[in-house]
DNA sequence: GTCTATAAGCAGATAGAC
DNA sequence: GTCTATCTGCTTATAGAC
């Protein structure tokens, strides 16, 4: 039983990055395989599904990410606004600061679309319900909390598809500060 | 000379439908034939270049129709709000309510990202440009002005991505509608 | 677990008949 | 201007040695 040379999770990492830039039509087995440093028969040595378990995978990984980083800061116990500035910087980092791609993004385009729909979609309902959860605890009606939620998380795409367009960060870096505020501001 | 059985126009509305679902690298040449219904030979008699030909009259195409829905309604003479109300009226319907992708997003992924940055970036200005113009024009300061006209194209793009994702294109019309308010309120 | 070599099919693109 | 047939290279995926 020879030992892997990398192990899984630096696989993950690395096919998440050749997803995030070349998109899932884009990222073909030649380009993973470089990416990864493993040769094609390894990559299929570990995913017998081929690329789209490969994307699967990835997709999970990214999920957990985005639990870790932007999810579990909202469910601490302590002030709103501190735990909305906290789920704030874990998005800057699962975003790499506007460098990286959303798969929502990227995942909702072509062929991948269907495939993925319900794992994205389900991100997305995660993410509002945790965030307008936090608003409504500062007492503003639910309905409210959730349509700030919904701008929150459809500024927070904007800016990322502004951002790789224009290639300056500088919009997402504006976005990310001012979201806490409008998501609390007096109704 | 025989009689083409399909006008140009025609070809690239029906390019531009198959680049808009599945992306660039997604729209294969035997789709894009599929899709205009003529041959792989006839596509390269109208296209020389190829595929990038293609989407280079796609974007043209596309910048056209950006130009006469959206812009134009902005430089109209007339009051602020009017012109600002007919400019989203415009993007509803460049978007097809919410059914549409946006190219500026689409092609920022992978490789045909390099090849249109440039018209791309200068949509986006375009657009705030003329929008933060409008803004000022109702006596707010002109750095005001163009966050917000920003914000505008980021909340666009953020919802047409949250719309495809979900399949539920409630948050682009709620988005939209919602616009002209979020410009035009004071300072 | 990794590799080289290779299969089978689809990609973009072209030739030449009509 | 359109088509069928075809070329070349890249794509996904597999076989089998080490």
């Amino acid at each position: 039983m020879p030992a892997a040379l990398i192990s899984r999770g630096e696989v993950l990492d690395h096919l998440t990055e050749a997803f995030r830039v070349h998109g899932f039509e884009g990222a073909s087995i030649a380009r993973l395989s470089e990416a990864t440093g493993l040769g094609k028969a390894s990559l299929y040595h570990y995913f017998h599904g081929g690329k789209q378990e490969m994307a699967r995978a990835v997709v999970a990984h990214l999920g957990e990410s985005f639990q870790r980083l932007v999810l579990a800061p909202l469910r601490t116990s302590g002030d709103p606004a501190q735990r909305l500035n906290a789920m704030i910087l874990g998005v800057d980092q699962f975003y790499d600061r506007g460098e990286a791609a959303c798969i929502v993004d990227l995942f909702g385009i072509g062929g991948a679309g269907e495939m993925f729909r319900e794992p994205l979609a389900g991100a997305v309902k995660a993410f509002t319900d945790a965030v307008a959860g936090v608003v409504a605890e500062t007492g503003l009606p639910a309905d409210l909390a959730r349509r700030r939620a919904e701008d929150a998380f459809v500024a927070l795409q904007g800016a990322l598809v502004v951002a790789r367009a224009t290639g300056d960060r500088t919009v997402f870096k504006r976005t990310l500060s001012e979201i806490p505020g409008r998501l609390l501001a007096a109704a």
